[in-house]
DNA sequence: CGAGCAGTTGACCACTGTCAATCTCCGTGG
DNA sequence: CCACGGAGATTGACAGTGGTCAACTGCTCG
């Protein structure tokens, strides 16, 4: 499974200021430090947690990708997000104390893992942390329902738009390339987040590729004509 | 619009032990009591709040049911759920201090509404109390992601049955009847929350009527084979 | 270098959406 | 109190999007 590593510095990470650390000052920064365990480095295609799992961790996304879903028994799969780094894991375990879904690495990654007794204990001294907590669990739930309003009303075309256009906006939020996108994920993954089967996808990249509006050639894509995928996407 | 009521008794509240105030003693709620502003009565069309109204106060379903939709700028509309006494809105709001979502009472209601500020004010001396709001927002996540697979993998057939299985579930929890559901939203309604056409969920009411599984009349409905509707909604 | 998985493409069709007509209930006003 | 109007609900006919099944291709990784 994931290997533990050695400690790293919040305060010189580069997602401290988007992290459950964003409004903590130096002294309150070095205590949860303290508190907080180490840095776990897990290779991809390693879960890091499974649904059903006891809960008692929270993990923060510091390097690669995540992929997170829930499963009915019968096998079928809901992807419910891919986490970039700066984005928080685990937060729907905290009401049952289990993890409810289910969290893969696409890439070698690293997480942060972040005892959530220790977000309880600490946070008398700073409720800046807890307040923090609140806004990023409010992030997800805002995100949950920009993604249950594409699932619930969206034609294809523009599910699949506003994939590429979303992926790429958290692209160059992180400062790359706002053209050139390398997906992690397979087709299935993609088909499963969208609410689409994995052939309706892969049909669809095609026929935008045929008229120009992007350009593929497997998990790398290229956005050539994002004027007319916005059209596409109206209004995400 | 909304009038304000009388304040309310917290410690005598029904859904004291569902609601925010859940893990706070009989001093800690007596404080809680006096940032609390006054409940408010809500007749049944009138809205609570819309998308974009800012964001200052978390509400607290007493009485009656809520509807919580967001819309696309074409109009479209994704009901993002339906809340009965217990329930808390506004929670989406948090991060972005916008609401985003639209929250309408299906009947006359009655909700208390909570100041935020005084949950960030207040948790230094209870920190159970924001213990309590991951809590629930950690609730609505994961219904969320109930509500995402349901969306993106589900037959209309599964979906309607889950939708019955699920509001009589409720409905038991609270201690009414477990096979008489009065449906206090519309077709339209319930489609958007399933992802469908109203005439689908019409057509779908009618042949599960057809084969003896529901008995439907209007807004009223009497589930008349349980296992049957299970069976269809395997495995919710 | 070879095996196997991921991805693409084609053919076909079922489910659900769309459009339209009709019905039924409920509330309102004469 | 009844008639009327209108919104909500039901039903039918038809069509299209996207799902299903299957074959094939070509990376990628061991």
């Amino acid at each position: 499974m994931a290997t533990l590593g050695k400690k790293t510095n919040c305060a010189q990470c580069a997602v401290r200021y988007q992290c459950l650390t964003r409004y903590l000052n130096e002294n309150e920064l070095e205590k949860f430090e303290q508190g907080r365990v180490s840095s776990i480095k897990i290779k991809s295609g390693e879960s890091l947690f499974y649904q059903g799992d006891a809960f008692n961790t929270l993990f923060a996304v510091r390097v690669g990708v995540m992929k997170t879903s829930i499963s009915r028994s019968n096998g079928q799969e809901q992807v419910t997000g891919f986490q970039m780094y700066g984005e928080i894991l685990g937060l729907d375990g905290i009401e049952s104390q289990n993890h409810s879904s289910h969290a893969v690495a696409l890439e070698d990654s690293e997480v942060c893992a972040i005892p959530y007794k220790m977000i309880n204990d600490f946070s008398v001294e700073a409720p800046k942390l807890r307040q923090r907590l609140a806004e990023l669990m409010s992030t997800q739930l805002v995100h949950n329902h920009r993604l249950m309003l594409l699932l619930g009303s969206m034609c294809a075309n523009e599910r699949v738009a506003i994939f590429l256009l979303n992926m790429m906006e958290r692209q160059r939020e992180r400062g790359l390339s706002s053209t050139e996108l390398m997906l992690r994920m397979t087709r299935q993954d993609i088909a499963s987040y969208l609410g689409l089967q994995l052939e309706t996808v892969s049909r669809k990249f095609s026929t935008m590729s045929d008229v120009g509006m992007i350009s593929v050639n497997r998990k790398h894509i290229r956005l050539t004509d994002v004027e007319r995928l916005q059209q596409m996407a109206i209004t995400w």
